[in-house]
DNA sequence: GCATACCCTACCATGTAAATAGGGTAATAA
DNA sequence: TTATTACCCTATTTACATGGTAGGGTATGC
């Protein structure tokens, strides 16, 4: 299941990408437009940020902006600050590997191969899109 | 993620498939070969019963065996039975479809049109692999 | 009739998601 | 300088699912 936190990270940055200025863009108007618990949502950006996807300013006509153009942030670095391993077991996950305790074998298990299939589909789409394209709805 | 207890009946199924004669294989046989606390693997294969895939046999010389044959068995059968829905958002399933209380209008949802790209790439992979293609690694 | 092996219900421990609360701090403008 | 704005940070709560455990019940077959 898709986290809530991907979810609403990921339309934030589409009200972000749709922004016709480069003005920041307060938490709260966010908020608001996408029915998204307000702290919950601060949580959400903080982490985009610290993660070099966002930039914040403080003060009177603060908020926040996208470091980069929409077409240049593919979806699997969103994918993977926000949920973690795009694949559905940590032994075939690129970024995040985990050797299972209950495999001795990884080559003879019948679950790796079919995990790891799913895993280069699953990549190559979220590869191939990126936040311009979802802006497009 | 994918949970421990489809991994398993992943695994005991597999190993079901496996079987040269069609003898009935008890629990306590596939909890020790494949690694799987034995309670909780004896609930697993209960709930592939009652869905229809395995049958047992009480008493001595009893066990669980498969119903059909391995390749008469889909991927999506046995995760639809075990992990539920195979998209990541309800509202794209179509098996388990629910609508999201956030958002007013699917067709202009950033996320769904992702997630539904994602869901058709993955029946695809669950459409076209069955329980003996696992069987040959 | 006794051992075997599945059947069923209940329980618990752990971890995570999602949301909430509340105050702190930096930046800006007047 | 000072007040306001709006981000920053920590802690807590609630709810729920997962993974595993316990213990007995019941049908089967030798």
């Amino acid at each position: 299941m898709l986290s809530k936190k991907t979810k609403y990270g990921i339309k934030a940055l589409t009200f972000l990408a749709r922004q016709e200025n480069k003005e920041p863009v307060q938490i709260a108007t966010i908020s608001k437009s996408e029915n998204i618990s307000l702290k919950f949502l601060e949580s959400i950006l903080l982490q985009l940020r610290k993660n070099g996807l966002l930039a914040s300013k403080k003060g009177k006509g603060g908020g926040y902006y996208l470091l980069k153009e929409p077409n240049e942030i593919p979806m699997t670095t969103i994918m993977r600050i926000l949920e973690g391993p795009i694949s559905m077991v940590p032994c075939v996950s690129l970024n995040f590997y985990e050797k299972c305790d209950d495999c001795p074998d990884e080559k003879k298990c019948a679950v790796h191969k079919l995990m790891a299939q799913l895993r280069d589909s699953s990549l190559q789409i979220f590869r191939n899109t990126t936040l311009a394209d979802l802006c497009n709805c």
